[in-house]
DNA sequence: CCCGAATGTAACAAGTTGGGTATGTATCCG
DNA sequence: CGGATACATACCCAACTTGTTACATTCGGG
């Protein structure tokens, strides 16, 4: 959990994640598509594969990395408690609409 | 979107969001809950606060902190097209499962 | 077998974080 | 008004982050 969110909280990092949305991409493409130096792009990816959010395949001398989106699943069930908070917010401001409705009939 | 993540990337600030789940929370109180002393939680308040993640009313020398899970919201559905690759995961596992049922048959 | 391509690692500088102690600041109470 | 209470803020320091450049490593091709 702390692994993926301390991964999730780089922006450079959620950019890769979403480029590996689409497509597995080598180390090479990933990092033409971010404003930094290959290098830099390398620890990056090292963070995101000690997260478990990513696996590398070898390919000759390409890295391919993928997304694993399973993941990403405990940040999901971690939003759970929350996420019943806040639509029983949203429930209360239906009703409240409703109610509003009502008076004015 | 980054200042929620940011905000989330530390456990002592998810501890306080943990806590103020079930009720408004008096900043001391938080304090007496966390490893730290009062100035760094006071520290975590702030970033907590600017991220949108709670909200402060003051009562007497007490500042009272609420959750504000609306926040949180965002994290969702930033989880969103994740959340889809994952379930079609998932929901490949089941068709697995089931044709090794029908096989076993 | 050696060269180039692709990528990771090491070492370093600069900025940020997170903790602590010391010091404001506002509010209640006597 | 003056002291106590409850916080926040300022400042300092050690540890970590993030970017850079230089170097090591591994793989395929001629």
């Amino acid at each position: 959990m702390d692994a993926v969110l301390h991964a999730l909280a780089d922006e450079s990092r959620r950019t890769v994640l979403e480029i590996l949305r689409d497509r597995p991409t080598s180390a090479g493409e990933l990092a033409e598509a971010l404003p930094i130096a290959r290098p830099g792009v390398s620890r990056h990816l090292r963070v995101l594969r000690e997260a478990g959010l990513v696996d590398v395949r070898q390919d000759a001398q390409r890295r391919i990395y993928t997304l694993r989106p399973e993941a990403l699943v405990e940040v999901d069930e971690w939003l759970g408690p929350y996420r019943r908070l806040w639509q029983t917010r949203l429930d209360a401001l239906h009703t409240e609409i409703t109610r509003g409705k009502k008076a004015r009939r």
